[in-house]
DNA sequence: CCCTGGCACTCGACTGTAGCGAGTGCCAGT
DNA sequence: ACTGGCACTCGCTACAGTCGAGTGCCAGGG
């Protein structure tokens, strides 16, 4: 418990030693490379209670001492100062993201951009559908039977569904259909969707009833029930820094779970307002990320959210350069969305 | 030269050998494990000859022998009967793939399918725009100087831009628009388009002329030009199977490769009808991969081909195995987008 | 002429030993 | 409360020795 400030400090430059060299470090070599002040005797014992409280441990009996995940976790909370960005990571944000034509590209070049500047995996999730709202209900005659069922939502997604129609249908019912469907769903968030969508079908006149019966089954179970999110996902080569050292050698299971769009968004999907939050090692629910932490946060326009992008590396990272990132090109994004 | 068919079957059992236990194999084992019908000496005067004109070699001077890319290239063209795939695999690609609701949902089962089936790494390429015809233009206006252009393929991908018109424009301009893009395009390759494009502008009536040359910009320069190929890519923690002894100890350039789309679309992308291309280390033209081989074919609705998919793993692979499961699951593929 | 058994040889993998050195814990002294 | 000193631990490296799988070659036999 009596952490006083300078077992602090010793902690800090313990965790900044390790991030730097990815080597066990002594207390020889720490108190040359920081003004602490005190001899190496007295950081001994201050490592010692450091490593009784769980902060640090030694890999081996006779070998430098390597910060905890709960070390790793007081150094987050209390001991990091935020890093600014540099104007040169700045520009390369800007150069990056504009010019995007697209909200495909927009997400595929953050995610490129926050794994180059991070180095390390980074994942985007799309705009959740969850949190957007319909801007406007398309629908294209394929053939008499089949519809195009195309939704474009405010965030710029746009999803579509093949629909197959019960019966014959002719292009002025489709028309009426178009128009029902947008007079009654533009603007509503799709969380707020299912009872309007009932409505609609009991409204609907008895001419396109069973059209728009099968329509509403489309939009409710494919876009509202399982609620496709989208991730895009860039830097898994990062994971190969560092040898074999990180990751206690095995990239299995780090690769297994990213895999797992489920698992990312788990990881990311789940963004408070305007907090970053950071998961280091065992704090992580996923059993095969328990040597790998995650810092994430939510973006979107404005002060809305409406996903959630972060990075992913091992325990043994950079926080306040990599929480800064992050932050930093969320708000970028959350700029350029606002503008369309 | 001298290639007689016992030595052929020398090479086929030091192949087969290595693949299944990814050791070096000796001329004493190859002897008991397969019915050669000769000794052990003789075998290895064989192994001598077969060194020599570069199939095999020893990674050590007293080890067994392992197969080259050379070697396997051998197998590859002369050697492997096809392995028929068993019911189960049939059925698991069956079951797999119905109940895609979508041509994102296909291409993900598909991918996954195919990492699954494989143990290794699976791209699939979505069907190319440039290969793909126009099935419906759609405008969807988003606000009076913004539209949606969405564009519909027969290969059921979806396209859309945001367009911004230099000047505002009403309903009945954007219908006109609409008409004469469907009149003009629908039903033309989107290779054989920038032509029709261009008549389209000159033809349009005065009202709509600026509307329409913007629209034809986006349609040509983020349709055509920069044909859009998109890419999915699944089982990279395949990669990790058989330790650190394929891929020399390092995934790192593997990965790196697979992050690059274009890199991608080159392995898989240039399929040529109905035919299976085998792609083994050295022959890859891409330096990262030259640990790698990968097996590649196209897929398409009847004898057509959209698109191409194939999996990636290091040269000590089950090639019969592999050619046959990645031929069954384009197949499967096609037809399922055949019935679209 | 081709195949075979035998034999000497090579060389990587493994084991055990020894010395080195970084780093620690503890204690007595200021 | 901090410091210098000292004994101790233990992983790392180098080195020597042994083992054994596998080879190349050769002489003999069908």
């Amino acid at each position: 418990m009596g952490l006083d400030d300078r077992k602090l400090a010793v902690l800090r430059a313990i965790v900044e030693d390790y991030v730097a060299t990815q080597e066990p470090v002594g207390s020889k070599a720490l108190v040359e490379r920081h003004q602490l002040g005190v001899s190496p005797a007295t950081v001994r014992n201050d490592m010692a209670v450091l490593e009784e409280e769980g902060y640090i441990r030694q890999p081996h009996t006779s070998a430098g001492r390597v910060p905890t995940d709960r070390g790793y976790r007081l150094f987050v909370d209390r001991l990091s100062r935020v890093k600014p960005l540099s104007p040169a990571e700045r520009r390369a944000i800007e150069r990056f993201l504009v010019g995007a034509v697209d909200l495909d590209d927009v997400v595929h070049r953050t995610v490129r951009l926050l794994a180059q500047l991070t180095r390390q995996v980074a994942v985007v999730q799309y705009p959740s559908l969850a949190r957007s709202s319909v801007r406007h209900l398309e629908l294209v005659p394929i053939s008499t039977t089949r519809l195009m069922l195309v939704m474009i939502a405010d965030t710029g997604r746009v999803e579509q569904r093949l629909v197959e129609l019960p019966a014959p249908i002719c292009a002025d019912d489709v028309t009426d259909l178009r128009r029902l469907m947008n007079e009654k769903l533009v603007g509503t968030r799709l969380s707020e969707t299912p009872p309007l969508v009932q409505a609609l079908v009991e409204e609907a006149p008895a001419q396109v009833r069973p059209a728009m019966t099968t329509l509403s089954t489309v939009l409710l179970e494919t876009l509202v029930e399982r609620h496709e999110e989208r991730i895009a996902l860039a830097g898994t080569a990062n994971l190969t820094r560092g040898g074999l050292l990180d990751f206690q050698g095995s990239l299995r299971p780090i690769l297994e779970a990213l895999e797992e769009e489920v698992v990312l968004l788990k990881l990311i999907g789940e963004a408070e307002p305007s907090t970053t939050r950071v998961l280091i090692g065992d704090e992580n629910e996923i059993d095969n990320l328990r040597a790998a932490s995650v810092v994430s946060t939510g973006y979107g326009p404005g002060a809305t959210i409406v996903g959630g992008l972060g990075v992913l590396g091992p325990t043994r990272m950079d926080y306040p350069g990599t929480i800064a990132t992050v932050r930093a090109v969320a708000r970028y994004v959350g700029e350029l969305l606002a503008q369309n």
